[in-house]
DNA sequence: GGCATATAGTTGTTTATGCAACTAAACAAA
DNA sequence: TTTGTTTAGTTGCATAAACAACTATATGCC
């Protein structure tokens, strides 16, 4: 019966995100720690540039899960810290595409090191079998919603 | 070998927690059509004191995972909505309890009934036995970060 | 070409988070 | 009792999110 999947006291827990709320400040901390000054949520865009540099800012909102001025704002805050800069696309004069600087390109393996750290310290104990299913759980819940 | 549980390209998703993002958002989204104009902030605080009415703010803090402040604000907002009332502590003079107003009862039932809703879409397709794993993984990413 | 509509990005407002610094009360030790 | 430390809560500041309203450019249709 499908409605008791979930007895309620149970419930909040998996709504609130408590294991990615602490996995996300853990590595902030261990950022700060690395004496790194930057958001994990600035990270997570500098993440995908990583992958492919010189995406739009509309590309960035869907790489990112984020809405338009919400990558606006992290994209000014990035190139207050000279991270990225955007270039105005020269086929659609709407568009801005977003470059990494040297400086950024040179966070990379740092900052992927620390995050895989981070995720080790996380999953300790949890066999990979484990963090698979609860991997496609998580994706079963984002693609249901999305 | 423990550090290639993650291969770098899935660790991200992993990290953000988009599916939780995407349930909250989709709570949010349930909330609002129904006319209810609470957060789901305020909302999980409110979850709380209907377990356990009269929790004091740092019982809250504990309970929500979240810092001294964000439940000061969190629980200023939600005495501005006349939703509770702070009453100082008789035993314990620095401290204040924290009682639902007769309003908030009333909300109970409706967004409880809500927020199984809102689990039902997202874990639509997503058996018993792989929710139960999924939960033991963000149970033990959470208390090995505790 | 000209007009309606869609798309890319920005700005304003409210709410929330994290951290540091602070006040006041409680507690513990001398 | 006095002094030092811990605990409960608040305030200030910076960053971020959601939503609505906005500008500017692109596109599709007549």
């Amino acid at each position: 019966m499908p409605n008791n999947q979930f007895k309620k006291g149970e419930l909040y827990s998996f709504i609130t995100g408590k294991a990615s709320t602490a996995i996300a400040r853990r590595l902030q901390k261990n950022f700060k720690q690395a004496g790194l000054d930057i958001t994990i949520e600035q990270w997570s865009v500098l993440y995908h540039l990583w992958k492919e540099d010189g995406l739009s800012q509309q590309q960035l909102c869907d790489a990112t899960f984020r809405d338009k001025p919400s990558i606006t704002r992290l994209v000014d805050n990035l190139e207050k810290l000279k991270l990225v800069k955007r270039v105005p696309s020269k086929d659609d004069r709407r568009s801005n595409l977003i470059f990494l600087t040297k400086e950024a390109e040179q966070l990379q393996e740092q900052t992927m090191e620390l995050a895989n750290q981070t995720l080790n310290e996380a999953l300790a104990g949890v066999t990979n079998g484990q963090v698979e299913i609860a991997k496609e759980v998580l994706q079963m819940v984002y693609d249901n919603l999305k």
